[in-house]
DNA sequence: ACAACATTTCTATATTTATGGAAATATAGT
DNA sequence: ACTATATTTCCATAAATATAGAAATGTTGT
């Protein structure tokens, strides 16, 4: 991953509306939620709602599908676990280990 | 951790220069940078870095310490482990584990 | 106190980003 | 084709952020 890419993943969540969208999505798993759940869920009205979803997708933490009139939205696990790597890469020069060992709660 | 704290930390990184400095001062480990260093590595103007670090310290992503006739950077790396341990809290609706495992690379 | 260097503040300007109403575009059932 | 529902695009406006030159401030050694 370059930086650019980071900074693109990164500004896609560095926004309170698109967190939370994020991390509804990181919490619901792989079949996801519709956008409408999701702007009901938050209280966001549609055309923003949209905003900021097309912003997660051209960043490519989330994917849409469509299914019959709704389209649903899901957290993109893989980039997500690309950019966590890419911000703790080399640390620490040589000291003790200093990053997170982060697992999923499945719980 | 809240929304609006992790935005500030998202927000500290989701920049160019930012996410240049900090990534340096992770691989750079406890000891840091001094300003100075840092400016010349990454060829960025003294205004422009003092703003960049402003930002930084003020989100508690770096600290800075002063020695001597210079002003040393280094990285929060508690601070980091917590904004990663946030993007992935709760994830994955209780389906297999989707989430990393990182960890410290220490070569 | 002075000189040399390090870093920050001040300032103006340019650029990017967020918001949400209204209208347009899909999709599905009758 | 018509109606109801879901989502997106268009648009104007408001707000936040990035840039870097010049000046100011801090720090150390002489």
């Amino acid at each position: 991953m370059d930086t650019k890419s980071a900074v693109t993943l990164l500004s896609s969540i560095a926004q309170e509306a698109r967190l939370d969208i994020f991390r509804l999505l990181v919490q619901a798993g792989a079949s996801g939620l519709s956008a409408g759940v999701i702007g009901e869920r938050l209280s966001i009205p549609n055309s923003t709602l949209s905003f900021h979803l097309k912003e997660l997708s051209y960043a490519g933490l989330i994917h849409s599908r469509q299914e019959s009139r709704f389209v649903y939205y899901s957290a993109n696990y893989a980039a997500m676990n690309r950019l966590l790597d890419y911000l703790t890469q080399n640390c620490c020069a040589g000291e003790q280990a200093c990053c997170s060992d982060i697992t999923c709660e499945t719980t």
